[in-house]
DNA sequence: ATCCATTTGAAATAATATTACAATATGACA
DNA sequence: TGTCATATTGTAATATTATTTCAAATGGAT
């Protein structure tokens, strides 16, 4: 993701202070899986984390934690799954102040970058629009969009 | 999808002009393939699908294989890869002769069925414009919506 | 009949994820 | 502070999903 220490510091700041409110505990090895996270600039595998952990804090850590401490992550907000390519990204909001919005995300199926955007009401009305009439209760969808980037497009 | 014979072999029929066409092979198994997920009334993984052959054709078959059919049948669009759950289905649109809409599919999360609806005009509009904004060109998306069914709703 | 391309088989292995149970750490509170 | 209950993490085994590689068989075209 290309952050400076001052802003992932800043981001950590800000997931203490989410977990605080949910009342869950970001405790030291949770908050290196997400320093992981947000310090890498594509999407990692559980497997990819628990390997760059073992880097990074010179520490090992079993495969099963890292997937647990995803899940909390998850439920947290603070990391997105996404699942048509099993790999985990860092919300690109945690440190934004407005209300998390639904996330889109746009994969690059060539650079495998993957960038997160809002989704628009515009979609979320549509969405629900075609929804209701089929009789369905959705949960908060995200939604992942394969397609080429800009830079990638060039070639 | 609680077929009976006769829509099954309109349905089988159908696909295989559309492999004709496309001048690809719907050979004899992965007819098979395409009537095992088409008998199957829920999503199905590979391996599912390798076990039900056996039953129902009275022939094993390598989940290679079967990985190698579900490839080809996906390329035909006559059947789709839901990668929320890694599971495979018919596409519902087999013997429908309008064109082939972007695929929406609505997964219960309670009894895992799924309903296969087009995408509405607005949402692919809506799509294309908030990624228009990120310069990201889109492949053919595919919307994997989790929620509750009408039924499993009323418990 | 022979040749080439496509399809399928076989075996091993990789990659992703979960189950079940044990150990440890943390916070509440007597 | 010591004890308890709860939450977190570790360990080991295993399940599930998917791919790699190479060989065999099949199907059409000439």
């Amino acid at each position: 993701m290309s952050l400076n220490e001052a802003e992932l510091t800043h981001i950590i700041h800000k997931a203490e202070d989410t977990c605080v409110e949910s009342g869950g505990r970001l405790t030291v090895k949770r908050k290196n899986i997400l320093v992981a996270l947000l310090s890498a600039d594509m999407p990692q595998s559980a497997y990819e984390i628990a390997d760059y952990y073992r880097e990074a804090f010179s520490e090992t850590i079993p495969v099963m934690s890292v997937y647990r401490m995803l899940d909390f992550l998850i439920k947290e907000s603070l990391v997105h799954k996404l699942s048509s390519t099993n790999k985990y990204v860092a919300c690109s909001h945690i440190a934004c102040n407005h209300v998390h919005e639904i996330p889109q995300f746009l994969i690059c199926d060539q650079c495998h970058h993957v960038r997160e955007v809002g989704v628009k009401k515009d979609i979320i009305d549509a969405l629900q629009n075609s929804v209701e009439n089929a009789d369905f209760y959705l949960n908060s969808p995200e939604l992942e969009l394969h397609g080429v980037c800009k830079n990638c497009r060039k070639d």
